[in-house]
DNA sequence: TTTATACTTCGCCAATCAACGAAATATAGG
DNA sequence: CCTATATTTCGTTGATTGGCGAAGTATAAA
């Protein structure tokens, strides 16, 4: 149960919810989800603890940066389950497009030029 | 996103969980639900409206008790899907099975023997 | 080795939410 | 019609949660 809960006390947040489907492409820093996200850090930072424990998403550091991806997908656990419901509920809605959209440039700066021109890192 | 956010935020309570797999089998009446769960009935009432609001139970009136169950399964609505999702992802949860035991008995009871006997109405 | 950097954790605050009892409501039963 | 009843709604309270800036941490870079 509990784990469970925790995975659907970690979709109860609409933030929470973009980050994943802003991952179905692959996967972002820490850095490029603050920037799209509009957060603090610190908070993006706590979104993701709250994601990682519910095992709704994977970290790995490279260099000085923290990426972060959606599990391995049909993985049949009820992680992967849920994110599928999610991306699937979500596909249509028109915040996820123009999130979409804004991702498509962003992944297209590197994390270093990202932090060299803002102060999200 | 409103719609989904609804249905998220409905399942992230553990006693909303347990009543979604519940009435699985088939409908229960508020009285029922509310034994079932131990909570006061107002309580009660509250979750079946947060429930009832994001699509995952329907209501009925019948004489003077009000029976829920879950919507037409199979619909293929976001709603249908994360019920789905529940039931399974909670299948072999003790909690749970212990829940379907009490819930035998409880069926047994006919909603006027209930309030009867309790205070529950 | 020291300094810089990306990220995490901590502490605080305001908003939201689950629980309860009381009041209100709709309608069944006498 | 009046009374009883099952349920819903309201108001209050304590707990939880999302947001922020500051402090702490791990480690890359100089």
């Amino acid at each position: 149960m509990r784990s469970v809960l925790n995975i659907t006390k970690a979709l109860a947040d609409e933030n929470r919810l973009r980050v994943l489907v802003a991952l179905q492409p692959g996967e972002l820093c820490v850095c490029q989800i603050t920037e799209f996200l509009g957060l603090a850090m610190s908070t993006v930072s706590k979104h993701l603890s709250i994601l990682s424990q519910a095992g709704l998403v994977e970290g790995r550091k490279q260099g000085r940066w923290m990426y972060y991806r959606l599990p391995e997908p049909g993985g049949g656990t009820e992680a992967s389950e849920a994110i599928t419901w999610v991306a699937r509920s979500l596909s249509g809605n028109r915040q996820i497009l123009e999130d979409g959209a804004r991702l498509k440039a962003l992944r297209r700066v590197t994390p270093n030029d990202l932090c060299r021109k803002r102060k999200t890192c």
